[in-house]
DNA sequence: CTCTCTACTTGATGTACATCAAGAATTTTC
DNA sequence: GAAAATTCTTGATGTACATCAAGTAGAGAG
């Protein structure tokens, strides 16, 4: 049986106040590469990510999806649509089987009366920023090789278990892009890929194509 | 004399404590076009835009500055490198003379400790993620061309008090860019333009340009 | 009212990607 | 372990912008 008292953002409350509101919430099973919820829909429940893994994308008017972000269980998600009721920003699918909790948007409010409830939401809402934050940067200042760049040196070991084309679409490149991107690394001695397995053999390197999003020139200015 | 009052985050506080903060604060002038902190820097105080207009951006290797947000007084700043006490996502700067208050950041978080106040930073950070939510998703997924045509239904005005140019920085887009699409715009009668005041004469073209990334082209699929 | 300065426009070229199209290398299936 | 399916690579081309460069039109100063 699942627990709200799993989820960060519920852990401050009572046993009371927990089972009052697990008497409220509905649990939704769902298969993989089933949609959750359609950006621009509006809902009357907060959805609690109980089991499983979601992502969350927008999508262009070309029909090109635009990759937000990856989810994991416990998480809520979606918490800005729920305080305000409006119309979700993305859209979230799952990538595994899992679960979901729906609570009554009433519930979730009257919550918000609890002080460690709201200590947590502010907790829940900063986290939530700071990958709101991280995207933006991504998409606004680097360029495809520094995404890159920057993917290998904070977590290399995507590379063990996704595909080539799956990591891509996470980047918002096309795969094309990608793999050009990975063999000029690999013939600039910056990396080595074995057996799918990403070895950083110019760490400096990277660094410096993250913060310049190219490969190093002559110093101007 | 400036109140915190006028600030909707600090509204809720008592007469006592209001008067507590205050006496922690510093009060800062400055000037038109002066920095009040950087991208990357860390600070212990949480900056609240008492007088003036700021804006926020970000700055790419290249030099190039990316425009995210204005803000008017009243207005407290980058709340969330305040609460989770990082450094700055972007740096800040003065667009007309104006003042700051700078309140420690631990009695900010002396303050969450009061329901109501916690209550009227999620209502903060709820508006600050609408904020970022809408930049991220014209940076993601309008065209330069939709850009404006948002520009243009929601804010005709801004070409009332603005210059082509600086309009331009805030769509991030260069004034070449911005001056070709307009005249396109004309030209195709969804606009006309008389003594820097922006008529709509068609209405529906825009939202189409909006919902398509670009000007109508046979229905393909 | 003319002069200057700044803002705007227009064209030519450059650039970082995407897209299209094969072919080569893996992985999966039986 | 061979055939089929999938994924990855590589090249050619296209596209939406930026950049560079020159000219034109307003707008403020004398």
């Amino acid at each position: 049986m699942f627990d709200l008292r799993d989820v960060p953002l519920f852990s401050a409350l009572s046993e009371s106040q927990l089972s009052e509101l697990q008497s409220h919430m509905h649990m939704k099973d769902y298969d993989k590469e089933c949609i959750v919820f359609y950006e621009e829909e509006k809902s009357e429940y907060l959805y609690i990510l109980l089991e499983g893994h979601v992502r969350l994308y927008k999508t262009a008017p070309s029909g090109k999806e635009i990759y937000l972000h990856g989810m994991t269980a416990p998480s809520p998600l979606a918490l800005f649509p729920a305080l305000e009721r409006v119309a979700f920003p993305a859209t979230c699918a799952f990538l595994t089987n899992g679960t979901m909790a729906l609570l009554p948007l009433e519930k979730l409010h009257e919550c918000l009366e609890n002080l460690d409830f709201s200590l947590a939401m502010i907790k829940a809402m900063t986290k939530r920023m700071k990958l709101l934050e991280t995207l933006l940067h991504k998409e606004t200042v680097f360029s495809s090789e520094a995404k890159v760049a920057d993917l290998i040196t904070n977590n290399a070991k995507i590379f063990q278990y996704m595909k080539n084309n799956e990591i891509a679409s996470i980047l918002n490149m096309t795969p094309e892009t990608f793999s050009r991107i990975l063999t000029k690394l690999k013939k600039e001695k910056i990396i080595s890929i074995n057996d799918h397995k990403v070895n950083i053999l110019d760490e400096n390197a990277l660094l410096i194509i993250i913060e310049t999003n190219g490969v190093r020139k002559n110093i101007s200015m």
